[in-house]
DNA sequence: ACCTAGAATGAATGATCATTCATTCTCACG
DNA sequence: CGTGAGAATGAATGATCATTCATTCTAGGT
């Protein structure tokens, strides 16, 4: 089975960054695949189509690995969405703020595979410390950069009684929440609506600029 | 916790209905503890004060009583929801709302181990389709109620351009995010932050009624 | 008081899995 | 071209776990 789709079985060696980052994409396509509890280490070894002894030596143990993982996730997302918010591409507010639903809703990140991925980590983080720490220091970031974002935008609208900080929040919990419903309730949600139904949070919030 | 309390060995014979319904609860308290990936028969007959053996007698297998454990959690937390939305205690439209966001968002639902076997279940849904069967299920009755629900306040309150499925969809949405910020990030939000937030969603949508 | 259907037990079994490490192979460098 | 530092392999090991079932015990029926 292993190395079918490459007859030549020789060896190649690789930087070890290079072998990391192929097994932490590995990884995630396992935990997609077979979720996360049943994801062995010969599962993805066998996925990278390498040997099961190559992931003791790129990382400890599975543990380090599980966690490594979580990292590479965490940061792929949120950095996306912070680029957006401090991105120079968009030149208005409004701009802005539409670009940055599209990702958060766009192709990229909800495919399943992405969202699946997501939520098994999510799913661990009420018994596993580390795992909470790791999201959290990202969310924490994301949550920070969203805020100053609906702070510009208040100002400039002149939008009365709103707090940046609650409202940031708020919308953070709209996103996750419809990245779950696409998940778990595919059939009666798609990708087009998900977005409407963001695009009019911001709009009951922010009616001058959406 | 366990049988502590309990010193005598003695066994004790009790109907079906009841072994199964303590070894349920036995299950919810490992995986909020331990989490789904690491919460083994032993650890929950342990907990439930009962030999391993029991399991197999009340249940086939392992996966069975996943299986019906998150049968168990979905059906109470759909149930409650339900029930307030249906329920004749809240005389009116305003009071129900009300109601139903203090209930989603109060002491029972936002315990750090409800919260935890929730994600827990819905972080394996992307790799087992019966869990997304059991959870949809659930998900589309509340949302169906919801819809109804919201569909009466818009027509009592006269509201325009409201879409009663998607603006359900949204606080669904908005709900499910915030408990996983609860679980998630605790220290960024609390319980009453959190219904604050529930309710200015609620707020913008209908004015006239919060 | 006795009996028995079936509830409950837990040591034993076999399967699965993470981890190890002696060995093989590669390639950058002299 | 030859060599050694270290990348890669995979069979073997030991630990963990779900499941089994021969045996023990309980309680309701007579």
């Amino acid at each position: 089975m292993k190395a079918a789709a490459t007859p030549q079985k020789r060896r190649k060696i690789l930087p070890k960054a290079q072998r990391r980052q192929q097994l932490i994409e590995a990884t995630i396509a396992c935990i997609a695949r077979y979720g996360l509890a049943s994801t062995t280490m010969h599962m993805v070894t066998r996925e990278a189509g390498l040997s099961v002894g190559i992931a003791n030596l790129h990382f400890k143990t599975k543990e380090n690995l599980l966690r490594e993982t979580l990292r590479y996730v965490a940061e792929e997302y949120h950095k996306g969405q912070i680029d957006i918010m401090r991105g120079r591409e968009a030149d208005n507010l409004s701009n802005r703020l539409t670009a940055l639903l599209h990702f958060q809703l766009g192709r990229g990140v909800t495919q399943r595979q992405k969202m699946s991925v997501w939520f098994a980590y999510y799913g661990e983080v009420g018994a596993r410390p580390v795992y909470q720490k790791i999201v959290s220091a990202w969310d924490r970031a994301a949550a920070r950069e969203l805020e100053f974002l609906f702070t510009s935008v208040i100002r400039e609208g002149g939008y009365k009684d709103i707090d940046p900080g609650e409202l940031a929040i708020g919308y953070a919990a709209l996103i996750d929440g419809l990245h779950l419903a696409l998940l778990v309730t595919p059939r009666e949600l798609t990708k087009q609506n998900a977005k409407k139904i963001g695009r009019d949070f911001l709009r009951r919030a922010f009616p001058n600029h959406i």
